[in-house]
DNA sequence: CTCCAGTTGCAACACAAATGCATTTGCGTG
DNA sequence: CACGCAAATGCATTTGTGTTGCAACTGGAG
């Protein structure tokens, strides 16, 4: 908990900008989460007394992504994500998604490229990997169920 | 046009539902627009005289969506776009977004997969791959300009 | 031609995200 | 340490996409 605070309170700090109580509770949230949270995930988990208003979460989580301390992403229900962005993950690097759950992470990057060949006239710049799937808990829960199915 | 109608109807009659004026002509115009298509897109693309209403585009394509005569993707700006299964492309295939523009479009099926590692526990079913870039007339506006620019 | 399940139109709704503007605050300066 | 002000925030309102409930309409089977 404290310990996410101060982690935050330095990597805000190192961007020259104003270090302000919402963006150390937001960046907290974030580096404590371990996976990509949507605005009304960070939302709930800042305490009520903080009284942070919604926009406010909103526009710090885009100051965060314009800094590439998080980095944002969409998801198929329309809804931004948030995630720090962890050392040893590139700036490009693939994510998760879980087909029961939703949950969304980072994953490693993987070396290969595959490029796939683009028309004429057409050039790229960068490439977005998304794996879709079942997460452990999620596995874990068919599992059981199968399992429980069979007796 | 025409022609893009008696396709639409064919495919639409395939199905076993009802073929309606509605269906028809918003599947003719995906058929003639080479690109993936928002549905706002898809609104002004249809004559006003035919006087289809908004909601019925948006049921039209989930629709088309669920019979496999078309598919819909997520993009950045939370928006879904749509887009006729051309054949040649399988059910999964990339995709390429255009950053200046927003032009999105269907790419070949590339033989590679580059599989990530997950974590343990996790299982991958599926696959998406965004490819960013500058679309052929971006390319080209971007190119003259750049010229105009050194003379 | 008749009938009715499937389809459509319309109004209202849901909900993430953005915007305008007044108020507050971090922090550099003296 | 108090001051001043640009940066940040709170609140109300708006925007943009997409959805839902329900009454009216219609494609096409019989
Ligand atoms: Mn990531
Ligand atoms: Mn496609
Ligand atoms: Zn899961
Ligand atoms: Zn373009």
């Amino acid at each position: 908990m404290k310990d996410f605070e101060s982690t935050a309170e330095t990597l805000i700090r190192s961007t020259g900008d104003r270090v302000t109580g919402a963006r150390v509770h937001v960046l907290a949230v974030l580096l404590g989460a371990g996976r990509a949270l949507t605005h009304n995930e960070v939302e709930a988990r800042l305490e009520p007394e903080l009284g942070i208003n919604r926009v406010t979460v909103y526009r710090v989580l885009e100051w965060l992504t314009q800094r590439n301390i998080a980095h944002k992403l969409s998801g198929e229900d329309r809804v931004w994500r948030f995630s720090v962005q962890e050392q040893g993950h590139g700036g490009q690097h693939p994510h998760f998604v879980c087909n029961a759950c939703g949950r969304v992470l980072c994953l490693a990057d993987s070396d290969e490229s595959p490029k796939p060949r683009l028309p004429v006239g057409f050039q790229s710049t960068e490439m977005e990997l998304t794996v879709k799937g079942l997460c452990d808990a999620c596995n874990e829960h068919s599992r059981r169920t199968a399992a429980r199915g069979k007796k």
